[in-house]
DNA sequence: ATTACTAGGTGACGAGTAT
DNA sequence: TATACTCGTCACCTAGTAA
């Protein structure tokens, strides 16, 4: 229990008034803490005075309610503002910075544990073969075998994942499992490196069948964005089966 | 402007409910994000299922409210159910872990800034006399004076900050120029390292008369917290002057 | 211009409770 | 046990406006 200490900042509610003041004087809240978090954002990019109407244009709350947060958290001894009115100049005590802190701690942790998302999924698309054309290259295909332990099929599997799941993907791709392929130069073209990332798919059809594959980002193509290429050592649309639009899903083998 | 966007995850509010659902259909305010927060914070170390009256224990909202916002969460793709009802486990989407990560970005950039707490400050007090002792010792000054450039006066301004700006100042230490001296034995006695940071002190009489002086962490000392002992060239209780429970203020030299 | 007070409307919270 | 509904209350937010 003391573990989730540190995670909680608000101390619970209570029906009696008298009580949140008693344990909790300096009583952040959600807003509060968002509030605290914006302005010393906000601090880093403008040093020097803010007025509330200006606030107003970038916070997402009126300037009444500014100005009202700021006396609050001034109260509370979390902010100072050392000129005067007319747009005096915030500047966040270290209370503050322990309460944004104490969050960016817990984040830390939750990104730096690796498996946050262990599921990633999207709809099997057709493919322009461009992927196809790469595989069948000599020269990749040796080294496919050789550093991912199976010949791959002939054709990549296209699958879609909604904008959010892509970028949260990509952050995270660091994190995992990966080869790089070896490019290479075939008289007038250059073949790319290609980045492989260890991972097993699998359909709703077999939600239990998940096959070993691997994740390419092929570095020169221009392929859509949203749109991850697997392969696996055999076709997988006809294996599981699988048509267009079906929810394919695959998560990254552990390192 | 377009460098606030990443930011803010709130739009900002409309008179016309209309255009809020169009602009934001999947609207993140403040105590979604922090649920998302916690969400994620405990499924870090509790893996598994979690039912409303168990999360009520540790958030600071009531099963009614949880059950409501796990709702509204899901109905915008924040969070998924995977068991049905009867302690269902809950996972947050990736969407839900790219709003995390934005503010966890702009944190790592408020925190990076090395200065963004500036000055510190403190009441002076009395000391124990356990510093001066240090100081003495012919092996520290020698050290004290090639190190810091000067010959320290014979004993130390004891400054007791409050909790949290203690907190905060230890946990920033480490982005501070420091140098160490090295501890020796004397016969009997082991002499530890002594960390000392470069910094100005000054008091509220002659706010510019800022006087270089260096805080000592002195390594073996049970120093009573919350206070920082400083040395200078010179007695700085007879220069300012000041007394026991003035304000002593005291920043730290860039690198 | 700015800050911040008052007043009024609304949305959110939690108690009680059905399922 | 659990989840989640209804509903009364209240806290919070913004508009208007004073200073």
């Amino acid at each position: 229990m003391k573990f989730y200490n540190s995670m909680i900042m608000i101390i619970k509610k209570s029906k009696n008034l008298d009580e949140i003041h008693s344990l909790a004087p300096d009583f952040v809240g959600e807003k509060e803490w968002f509030f605290l978090y914006w302005i010393a954002y906000i601090k880093l990019i403008n040093r020097g005075r803010i007025s509330t109407p200006e606030l107003c244009k970038i916070i997402p709350i009126s300037q009444q309610t500014i100005s009202r947060r700021i006396l609050e958290l001034e109260e509370k001894k979390y902010l100072n503002r050392s000129a005067g009115s007319r747009g005096g100049d915030l500047e966040l005590t270290p209370k503050a910075y322990v309460h944004l802190e104490n969050v960016f701690q817990n984040l830390q942790h939750v990104f730096s544990s690796k498996s946050c998302v262990e599921q990633f999924h999207g709809k099997l698309k057709t493919g322009m073969g461009e992927g196809a054309h790469y595989i069948k290259k000599k020269n990749y295909l040796k080294q496919f075998k050789s550093e991912l332990g199976f010949e791959p099929y002939f054709g990549t599997l296209n699958v879609q994942v909604n904008p959010d799941m892509y970028e949260f993907l990509n952050k995270q791709l660091k994190n995992f499992k990966q080869t790089i392929i070896q490019g290479f130069e075939n008289g007038s073209r250059t073949y790319g490196d290609v980045v492989c990332y260890f991972v097993t798919i699998w359909s709703e059809n077999k939600p239990d069948d998940k096959v070993p594959g691997a994740l390419l980002l092929i570095q020169r193509t221009s392929h859509k964005p949203f749109v991850c290429e697997f392969i696996a050592d055999e076709c997988l649309r006809d294996y599981f089966p699988i048509e267009d639009d079906d929810e394919v899903f695959f998560e990254f083998r552990k390192c």
